[in-house]
DNA sequence: AGTTGAGTTTTTTTT
DNA sequence: AAACTCAACT
């Protein structure tokens, strides 16, 4: 293999580094993908190492599907033979050979997110806990951060002995982990600390991982959390040959747990680790990175480093400041139908990226009016629609019959009188004998609270899953679901319905009969836990002929990885994108300008930055400033482009050229912008109660002011009390202030 | 037991 | 604005 050839020296340089820790530090678009890839390549094909011997963590399914794809279409099909796959079903796949070895059975169920909040529901309501107190995101967020640090019930509950809330969390913890055993279940925290945790304390299981991987990779390892990196720790052999790469710029996942000096301190985790460096950008044009390096420029946490390109500077930055969130969807629907006729593009070349999935609503709107088509990306997912999530209960249940939570979301489902009082009796009787839901139902006659009427009820429920139960020994997986929908009469139900959405429903349900099919025709086992698995952990691959002709829509989070000739940041504005937590967190802010840099970086030829004067959150009108980032990209890169922002001060500078300085052009501009220009005209004069006045309507959430004593600020919230606003801002130097509008000396911004 | 209506909450980001 | 929750009705 010729690889000198093939790739830049930095980049051939890691690729024949196979013996031994490696550090790729791998800036956005230095081909990191194409190093991996040709490395595995020479792995096998150069070096005769066994496919089988090697182990390569990727963060995403799609990053690892791709991964396959590109190696298979080097090496050929022997590529099967090796694990290339996420660290979720990595841990996976190790768990269900041995898991038998901690106590859960090897066919457990994978809770996924509504399921874990349920089970936590039910937690707390045993333990009495009042939501009003605690939340139950808030709790199975701390369980969800102490299972990435490796922190036991047990030892969370002795290191927070004294403190009272956190102590109700760790009853909570405990509970929760004594039900997820009891219902033979792992949340997806779960399957990384398990996995450690199997490794750890069998050496018999470790071992034998020793012996089978001898080269291990992980992909974007600026992202790994305390439990990944312990399980790559573990699985490391004394040969040490570990590669790992990444970005410490693009660590996006620090709210879940990533840890950067996992990759900062790999050097001192592994003294003989030889560093590679790859800062050539094969991706973007001049203009656009120049910009993501002007813009990572300001965080301090990092390891100082500048990408650079042999491109062509391209075009500048195109910068738009919409009047309204519907005007900045229309303005993207109306660039992307005219760069289509004027240039010879794809509509697969655009991506919308935008920092949270509710921002995607208004652009589809625009787009399915303008005839666009697009695809989402992430979001929604097809899985976790009510109806799928109800027959992919059924499937749980047959699978996993321990699993409560599943039971109880479909045993009334579609109603057959079995309420919620008939389930706190079963329940009741169920804790009593000290049994799951299920074995409880099987005894239904021994319930003596329940009444004949109920006993028939569950009786017929019993036969149903007993029959399904027995059938998923003899026919496939897409033959029970049809059983499922047509014996419960789920489907029946749903065709009767005088619901519209119940039309769409019967189309799913048709989709994932469609969906199971395909399955039984693509993979190797077939069975349903197999089936259950590639849901649980979302390896339904995305079918390639819709990403053809489409524009994608996805998150900046999902967008990592991916690459676009055009793309627009859309919703740049503080409060958005930074989000209003970062505005007055120093580590949020630097993890949002991440963001934003990943943002930035996934364009390759042109670049739109877009924001609104005035947008619908929770069905309120708010009006936000452009995004702090825009300001840190120096002026030459950038063009405005019509907009918002042009127009207002125009009609300003017409009528009150003497005024201007006291005009913010960033400023907000509430509901209807002619308006707002009227309230300004009017309200900036010296007059001290019209001026009280402006500044009172003013004073939303997310704008900028500058206090006398404080300095600048960011408001954060206003509320009333006895007569007065009350604003709580955000000073940059001096944390929160709560502050009576109408006392406090504030000058907006 | 199930339905309707008022009232409340939601939005980071993903495996 | 839409989805969800809870309580009073049928």
């Amino acid at each position: 293999m010729d690889l000198k050839n093939l790739l830049n020296k930095e980049q051939c340089e890691a690729a024949i580094t196979v013996e031994g820790p490696l550090l790729i530090l791998a800036g956005a678009g230095s081909g990191k993908t194409r190093v991996l890839t040709y490395r595995i390549a020479h792995m096998i094909e150069d070096l005769k190492i066994y496919p089988s011997q090697i182990l390569s963590i990727t963060f995403t399914n799609k990053a690892a599907g791709e991964m396959k794809d590109r190696v298979r279409s080097l090496v050929g099909n022997i590529a099967d033979n090796m694990w290339i796959s996420t660290f979720h079903s990595s841990c996976v796949r190790i768990l269900r050979r041995e898991i038998d070895k901690i106590g859960y059975n090897k066919n457990f169920t994978i809770y996924d997110s509504y399921d874990q909040k349920s089970l936590i529901k039910q937690c707390m309501k045993e333990l009495q806990i009042n939501e009003k107190d605690l939340t139950d995101s808030e709790i199975l967020g701390k369980i969800s951060n102490a299972k990435n640090e490796l922190i036991s019930p047990d030892k969370f509950k002795k290191e927070n002995e004294s403190d009272y809330r956190k102590n109700k969390i760790a009853d909570v913890y405990v509970l929760y982990q004594k039900r997820l055993k009891g219902n033979n279940a792992l949340d997806f925290d779960d399957l990384i600390f398990k996995a450690v945790e199997l490794l750890k304390n069998n050496k018999d299981v470790l071992d034998f991982y020793h012996s089978k991987f001898k080269y291990i990779m992980v992909d974007e390892y600026q992202d790994t959390n305390k439990a990944q990196y312990e399980l790559i720790k573990l699985l490391v052999d004394k040969t040490e040959n570990i590669c790992v790469v990444g970005d410490d710029d693009q660590c996006i996942y620090a709210w879940r747990g990533a840890d950067v000096t996992n990759i900062l301190d790999f050097e001192k985790d592994y003294p003989k680790a030889k560093v590679v460096k790859l800062e050539q950008n094969y991706r973007s044009c001049g203009n656009i990175l120049k910009a993501a390096n002007e813009v990572i420029r300001n965080n301090s946490q990092r390891k100082d480093k500048a990408l650079r390109t042999e491109k062509d500077f391209g075009d500048k930055i195109n910068l738009y400041r919409a009047f309204t969130d519907r005007d900045e969807a229309n303005f993207v629907a109306s660039q992307i139908k005219t760069i289509m006729m004027e240039k010879n593009r794809s509509y697969k070349d655009f991506a919308i990226l935008y920092r949270m999935n509710s921002q995607s609503r208004i652009f589809e709107e625009s787009f399915r009016k303008n005839l666009i088509p697009y695809r989402i990306v992430g979001g929604l997912k097809f899985y976790d629609r009510k109806e799928i999530k109800d027959i992919m209960a059924y499937l749980k249940l047959i699978n996993n019959p321990l699993d409560d939570i599943a039971l109880k979301r479909i045993i009334n489902v579609p109603k057959r009188n079995i309420g919620d009082a008939t389930i706190q009796k079963i329940q009741e009787f169920a804790t009593e004998i000290d049994q799951c839901l299920y074995s409880a139902v099987l005894d239904v006659d021994f319930i003596p609270t329940l009444t004949t009427r109920n006993k028939s009820s569950i009786n017929k429920f019993v036969s149903l899953m007993n029959s399904f139960m027995a059938k998923n020994e003899e026919i496939p997986v897409s033959e029970l679901i049809k059983a499922i929908i047509a014996d419960t009469g789920y489907l029946k139900q749903l065709e009767n319905s005088k619901e519209p959405e119940d039309e769409s429903r019967v189309e799913n349900i048709k989709e994932l009969v469609s969906d199971a099919v395909e399955f039984e025709k693509t993979s190797e086992d077939k069975s349903l836990l197999a089936f259950l698995e590639g849901v649980s952990l979302g390896s339904t691959t995305e079918n390639p002929d819709e990403i053809v002709e489409t524009v994608g829509m996805m998150t900046v989070h999902s967008a990592k990885g991916l690459e676009f000739p055009v793309v627009f940041m859309v919703g740049m504005e503080n409060g958005i994108f930074p989000g209003m937590s970062s505005l007055n967190n120093f580590t949020e802010m630097e993890e949002s300008r991440r963001l934003c840099y990943v943002a930035i970086t996934r364009a390759e030829e042109k670049l739109y930055i877009t924001s609104a004067e005035s947008r619908m959150v929770f069905g309120r009108n708010v009006g936000y400033q452009p995004s702090d980032f825009i300001n840190e990209i120096s002026p030459d890169l950038k063009e405005i482009i019509g907009g918002a922002k042009n127009r207002t001060v125009a009609v300003l500078k017409r009528k009150n050229a003497k005024d201007t300085q006291k005009y913010n052009p960033h400023g907000l501009l509430s509901h209807d912008s002619q308006m707002s220009v009227q309230d300004h005209l009017s309200g900036s004069s010296d007059g001290s109660s019209s001026e009280r006045q402006s500044i009172k309507s003013e004073a939303t959430v997310g704008r900028k002011v500058r206090h006398t004593k404080f300095g600048v600020g960011t408001i954060v919230s206003t509320s009333n009390s006895n007569g007065d606003t009350l604003i709580s801002i955000a000073f940059d130097n001096m944390g929160i202030k709560k502050l009576i509008l109408d006392k406090a000396p504030l000058e907006m911004l």
